[in-house]
Parts: structure tokens; sequence; C-alpha cells
DNA sequence: GTGAAAGCGCTAACAC
DNA sequence: GTGTTAGCGCTTTCAC
């Protein structure tokens, strides 16, 4: 049987109540009684349980994270600095892999609920806003990492995707290019949408025309990506930098050029985002936007933990700058 | 307030054990009572709370997976085929990123006990089995995944080693290498110590001598295993085949190669180990033992779901099969 | 300073 | 078929 406060009360010849006032420092013991109480604990390695504590109303130490999949090393990123920041702070994290399933999600979400979760962090493409809002409203803290949702009442960190694509753009403009083209993943996405929204800024600036033949959509993937950028490269004008909006479309980018003959960085150059463990491992390892990953699970994190806490500083929205990360895959146009 | 099961009790005009009967399929409920408690529970959108649930000596229907860090592909590819099961057994899995330290692992081990999980997944190089060892005589289920404790009586998924080791370098040997160096992670571990036992007796059944001094160690990072393969490759008599016992260290062999002008594969052939999302975004993409971590994943969740419902068949130790995957790192010898 | 007792939401005998 | 009741292990008032 498990030891259990009734056990450590028995042996410590004091009542339960005492036992739980040490383990929780509530109330008054002398500093005698305490040791004692510790010390029968020690030895009988006692552990309290915490489904029973949390049954009284206290926390869980529990958050759900909602990611799509773990397998993309971005959210295998976020997903590992958000569990390291949670357990700095003594809380575990369940781990929901939603493939952006609405179905899945609310799945994931009536589970967590009936484990009475103390929050759920979300990073998942979640078209049913309708479930988080539910969530709300039953005054289950909520927090959104690198997702905007402007119309849910939730904390949220996220990076500026605008400056982002902004910065990426302007980097290549400064090196001379002028035809530059820019894959997405997705248009319909906020991220994706402010990454074109900074690509056509800094075209603006620099009073490029903007081309609407260089702004391709592909599939999610490295083949995905490859198959575009392999039309993209073929054509007679093609262009002499590529931004892919994410570290995988950058890598089919890379791939696309180098079946065709063409080298990177010296006959086209290409920019990636996110800054994944994909960037390091390209070839030639890859210029890409940063996002600060650690930066923002940590962020999340306490956000979230402090609505928890009811330390309730209101609700944020924080809005993290990317960096351009200088590797190899860009370089100044040739000729230019 | 939340809804309980006296709510719904007082509402249907029944008692709370009715009601848990409903929900447990348990005894004998008349079919009228039954829709009436359901259609109430429906209308108050009724959630049993599974603490309370837990707390009376049922599962929590949670377990915690042990692994050294969710960033690194390999390991992330095995939590989403363990989450993925266990989720479609109706469980849930708590993360934990131990970074092979057994301090965090201690930790993480004593929380996951104290919030009663049903059992843990183990994918940890965890050099503590003291820890392991207790929690089984807690007679807490633990399973271990790509991992090979054998002193410890607890059921096991891994990979035949051996015989990975055996067909990378069958695999080379038949396309005419003969100088196949073998870069490693660790030669401490089990798994590499049989993936290099494989290789070797692949070089003795086929005749060729056995030279150490291609045989090396690195670090666990693309740079690492890329300087380490910068070294072998300067040599004068430098292999023409490498052999690396995991997809990232052959990406570091790959990149080597490449900044000294040797070509991929013409010049050098490289297999990798794990099949990991890598595999495919290398350039070329990367020939490579797979590791069936899906069917790993699915397999340890069952052994331990299995243990948990005590329907014990009991330990197992299954031995899957890697199967090496042809793609383009790897070629016929040029010459040969 | 310490303890008695009620209660968190649910399950499981055991009555009726 | 359905209800009563005693826990599960802990927290928390409120007495003493």
């Amino acid at each position: 049987m498990k030891t259990t406060i009734y056990d450590i009360a028995r042996l410590a010849g004091v009542s339960i109540a005492t036992v739980s006032k040490v383990f929780n420092d509530k109330g008054r013991i002398s500093e005698e009684t305490r040791q004692r109480v510790l010390q029968i604990s020690e030895e009988l390695s006692y552990q309290p349980n915490m489904l029973a504590s949390a049954l009284t109303g206290k926390k869980t130490y529990t958050i759900g994270l909602l990611i799509p999949d773990l397998v993309n090393p971005f959210f295998a990123e976020v997903s590992r600095s958000v569990e390291d920041r949670a357990h700095e702070l003594g809380f575990n994290v369940v781990i929901c892999n939603t493939d952006n399933d609405s179905n899945k999600e609310n799945k994931y979400i009536s589970l967590l609920r009936q484990k009475s979760v103390d929050g759920i962090i979300v990073a998942t493409g979640a078209r049913n806003e309708e479930a988080l809002r539910e969530l709300i409203e039953q005054r289950i803290p909520v927090a959104l990492i690198a997702r905007e949702m402007s119309s849910l009442p939730a904390s949220s960190v996220v990076v500026d995707d605008f400056a982002g694509g902004y910065s990426a753009a302007s980097y290549l403009i400064a090196a001379g290019h002028e035809r530059i083209a820019l894959i997405a993943e997705n248009l319909e996405v906020s991220s994706s949408k402010e990454r074109l929204r900074g690509y056509r800024q800094a075209l603006e600036e620099a009073r490029l025309s903007y081309d609407e033949n260089l702004v391709l959509v592909s599939d999610f993937s490295v083949q995905g990506s490859k198959q575009t950028a392999l039309k993209l490269l073929a054509t007679d004008s093609r262009p002499t930098a590529i931004f892919a909006c994410n570290d995988i479309l950058a890598i089919g980018a890379i791939q696309a050029a180098r079946e065709l003959g063409i080298e990177v960085p010296e006959d086209l150059s290409v920019v990636g985002f996110d800054n994944t463990i994909l960037a390091t491992m390209s070839d030639p390892p890859m210029t890409t936007v940063a996002q600060p990953i650690q930066e923002m699970g940590h962020q999340v994190v306490d956000l979230i933990i402090q609505e928890i806490n009811n330390e309730k500083k209101a609700r944020q929205r924080v809005v993290l700058l990317p960096e351009l990360i200088v590797r190899g895959s860009a370089l100044p146009r040739a000729g230019s």
C-alpha cells in the first residue's frame, strides 16, 4: 500500500491535519513536530498524492499543449521550450498532436478538461475557436503561441511576421537581388499573410515592382516545395533569390536548384524562416529568419501560469522580434 | 460551478449511484432511466471528473514518456508515434525531456508517480536503473523503447541493431566498397555496440579486414560529425564509404565530403541509420537503415497498456527488424 | 499549536 | 433496478 498522510500521522503521533499543514507551510506548527513529521515522511519516502490534493480544489500542475505535429521540427522545438519552462516551474505538460484536425482538437480539449489541467497552450491552427472560447468561459486559462486569434480573449506570444518578411526581403534587396520569389505554405494563415506583406513592403520601399508570378503556394513538404521551385526555376525569367516562408520549404527550394544545376548561393540565394535545426543541417547552411522559439515558449508558459495563479496582469499579446541569421544560402547577386 | 453526478442525479430524480452506473455500464439500469440520465447529462454537458474517478482506484489514463530531447528528430518521431497510439487507446501522454541527466530523470519520475500515471515509457539513456527498478517494485508498469536494459524486469521494444549494422555494411560491400568507415556517437551504448558488431560481422564474412582507424566516435551533432569526417576524409587512404550510426552523423559526413569537393555519392557513399525526416531532407536523399518507429511506438504502448490492465502476457522483449531504405547517398564504388 | 470533521467527485459493495 | 453508504487521500474551517 502506498503510504498516506494517515500513516505518517499515526507514526508521528499527530493528526493528519498537522501533517498536511507541514507539507503546505500552513498554520502554526512547532518546529519540533515539524521535524518529526518530516523525518518520518522521509523514512517512509512519503509522496503526497496530487490527485487527492487536486480534488480538493488545488492545482493539478499539469498543462496541455496542442500542436499540429511533433515531427515538424518547428513544433518540436516549441514543445521542448514549453516543456522546459513548465518543468522549471513545477508543471508537467501533456502533449497533443492535432494534425490541425478540428475533431482531434475537440477530443483532446475535452479529455484535458476532464483531467482538470490547469491550462492549455495552443499552437494549433484551430479553425474551431468555439471550443477554445468555451474553455475560456469555463475559466480555464488558454494561451496561444505562434498563432493569432485576435477574436479570442487569450494571451498570446507571436513573432512579428511582418518584420520577418520585411527583413528577409530587405536583406536580399540589399544584396542586389531584384527578382525575388516567395514560397509560402498557405496564404490564408495570418503569419504567412504578414510575411508576404513584409516582403511587399520591402519591395515597395526599394521601388521594385511586385510580380505576382513570383509568389507561390506549395504543399507543406520538402517534396512539394521542390516541385514548385522546380517550375519556378525552369522559367526564362527565373528569380535570383527565393524567400521561403519556412525552413522546410527553403530546403525544397535548395534541392530544386541543385537538381537543375543551379548553384546555391552563387546562382540563387535562398532565405528561410524559423531557424529550426534544419537550417543548420542544410547544405549550404541556411540563412534564415529566426523565431526566438526558446523565448516564445518561456513566455507563453509564464503568461499562462500567471493566469493560473490569478496574478492576472490582464491578457497580453507579446510580439517578439525575429532576427535574420546569416549563414551561407544567400549571397550578393552575381554580377551586381 | 462544474456540474457533477449530484447535479444530474437530482435533475434525473435518481441517485448518484445510478448515474455512475450508467456512465460505467455497470449493474442493471432500465433503458428508460438510462436515457433520462444521458439526456440530462447532455443538456448540462456533464463531463466526469477523472481525478475523482482515479482517486477511487481507477486509472488516470495518463502515461509518462521519458525521452532525452524532443528536438532530436528521432525522439520527436518516437514521441509522436507513442502519443498517437496512446491517444487511440484513450490515454494522454506527459512528455519529459531528460537530456539524459539522471537528476532530471529522477525528478520527473517522482512527479509522475505523485500524479499517479498509469505507466511510464522510457526512451532515455538512464544510467540510474535504480529509480526504474523502484517504480517496478511499486508495481508501476514500465516499458522501454529503443533502449536495452536487460537487467530490468520490464517489457521493451527495440530494433535489431546488429542486423541493421550488418545490412548497412553488407549493402556497401555488395556495391564494391572495401574501405568502409563507421562513425558512431557513443560506443558505450548497446545499440552502437551492436551496430558496430553487425558491421564487423559483414566485413568478416566478406573477408575484408577490420581497420580500427576507420571506426570513429564523434560528438552527437552535425558539426561534430562533420569535423571527424573531415579528418577521416583528409587522409591518404580515405574510405570510399561511410556508415554513420544515425542520420545526423550521416549529414555531417555528407557535408564534410562536400566541403572537400568529394562528391556524394559518386566519390563517397554514405549510409545513415534511423530514417528520420532528416534522411528525406538531405541532399542527396539519404540511404539509411530504417527503424520502424511507428511500429515501435505502437508496440510499446500496447505492451504497457496490457500491463496496466493486468492482461499481462508476461514481460516481452520485442525485437523489430530494421530495413535498409535505398535513396541516393550510396552507389557502387567508382571503378568497381 | 493541534485536531475533528466536513467535503472535493466519484466508485463499489451491499441493501432493498 | 435503484439507493445508501463508506471510502479514495487530501485540504480547510473552526474549535480547543
